[in-house]
DNA sequence: AATGAATGAGGCTTCATTCAT
DNA sequence: TATGAATGAAGCCTCATTCAT
């Protein structure tokens, strides 16, 4: 799928702009300046243009990202116990958010950029696997779909994100959620 | 609190900006320039830097107005059903939050705007008071705190928002978090 | 045709942003920035945008003036000595170029350009009518026809500019294509 | 003049990157970026600024090559019919202008690069060479002097080009120029 | 008080050129 | 020598804010 290997120069390059980016966007939204993540990096602001055309091409490269990180966590909750495994990794994704910010903005925004469906869709996919595990467990109950958690799932990432919540909030937020869903 | 009574027509201006401005950051996002916002309002972009000599004040007086019209129904709400009065409440919220978008994002930014801490504390009184009701009516579990529900309320206007749901998503959702607040 | 009349400064400013185009990219080629214009204007970078939305849009102005401007002599000349009038109107084109420099890279483009096409169509046909009264007049053969004419002016123009043509070259150039148009 | 001689493969590079600018340039203009002479060249950007230190002794080289190659055939037309000669180079001259952007825009720059007024002078001689034996042959008037010559042929050729003028336009318009030449 | 023109900092992006590999 | 990544100045354009009318 990648093209022509990187040169090993280019690679470090190409991944402090990521972390910088990442830094930087979840630090003060989308509306960052590329020019700042450049100068987080470490390197001239041409560099940060090389690797990524767009600035859109740099958001939509942290997003999927995530995704990435997010399905591989999804995967390995499915040989997990399925009575907790979806509740879990519902909380693990809550607490991440509470760090980010720009990942939230995109994926609240729809995730509609170029090349992010499909990372989305799978990780879709993949929750989806951990909800019917949980149903099939009596975990949770029979007439939810996984629409509704998805969108629990990224109305609550997003709350903890912008809302600020310490832990315990979310932990309480959490909680009627999970009752919510529990048969 | 508000200096010198503003004349006839400015005053009428003044709510016309605040139309336009509703009209505008909800349509385009936090973003929109004011300058459009002057047009849709229809008045010259030196008339709305003189009432609102910031965007961030601009930004700022639209929520209060929400909040504000947000806390009147909440207070309606407290002399009808305590079973249903919050899940009403929260059903409104979520459902308007479908429409506006700006909105949305300040209460999300954490509402930290001068001027908005007070309004927004106003509401969260008034819909502490529907919660201790419907506790009180056992409508809603006893362990349940205004926090989370403030935390879900939030979250789930949010979602609804960004996320684009439709009618049938926003319900179900919501079903599940009704859910987890019953006894 | 032109929507509400201007400020008086804002007219004042469009009319020095205008000469000062002229001037800048008649000294440098279309591809001055912007920016020197709006120094040579006297003008802050954002007066040349707020009047002309689009670089392209300023250069457009200068040629839409320019060709207006040829349109009215021609239009004089067709009332003056059919023997002459078109060869006079060539010579002073072609004089007048070798001031300019945008000018002519725009007209030698096509005048492709959204909105040149009119006033280049108008001008045309005004110096159509020229070429048919000196053919009347048994000044010109009868065979030449006006696309050559057109041709052979903005060739010669481009010419003398880019070439930097003393009065001397460009007046032995022109005999040539003038013996060439005679019977 | 010219220092030590090129290794092969890096004298095989250099005509490589030539023939792409003329492409290239010739395509889009002189505003063209070097990489993609290079992208077209196959080779890595460095190589290019390795033969061409800049990307003006790029274009003075091509300009060079075209003007040593038009000066051969001016040579060769020497030795043929003198009441032709001159009009044929002539009409050739322009036919070529018609497919290459570059080349043109540098002539009517005036030549100006430095490196480039030797061949340029060389060539005129060819071309006066030319004009002296279609005066003797009475192909030409005599008054015609070789300025006029030089400028008409350029003057032309950028016509040509610019314009997109078809062959047939081409045609009509070079015959007013070559019955201006002639007696 | 309203108007709308002017300001100018700041954002995104391109590209000639340099330099480490 | 070739490669191609890094640099950074410079260009175009937007928009919050100020100020003359």
């Amino acid at each position: 799928m990648s093209s022509k290997p990187l040169r090993a120069d280019a690679r470090r390059n190409r991944e402090r702009i990521l972390a910088a980016a990442e830094e930087v966007f979840g630090r003060r939204g989308t509306s960052a300046s590329t020019e700042e993540v450049a100068a987080t990096a470490g390197v001239a602001i041409g560099t940060v243009f090389r690797h990524f055309p767009t600035k859109q091409d740099l958001l939509s490269a942290i997003v999927k990202e995530l995704l990435t990180r997010l399905t591989a966590e999804v995967t390995e909750l499915t040989s997990a116990d399925p009575t907790t495994a979806l509740f879990d990794f519902f909380a693990g994704v809550v607490e991440q958010a509470a760090a980010k910010k720009s990942v939230v903005d995109l994926l609240a925004a729809g995730g509609i950029e170029v090349g992010v469906a499909e990372p989305l869709a799978t990780l879709r996919d993949a929750i989806g696997a951990l909800l019917t595990q949980a149903q099939q467990a009596n975990a949770v109950r029979e007439g939810v779909r996984l629409d509704e958690v998805m969108a629990l799932l990224t109305a609550t990432a997003q709350g903890a994100l912008h809302g600020g919540w310490d832990d315990d909030l979310r932990r309480r937020t959490q909680e009627v959620i999970f009752a919510g869903l529990r048969p």
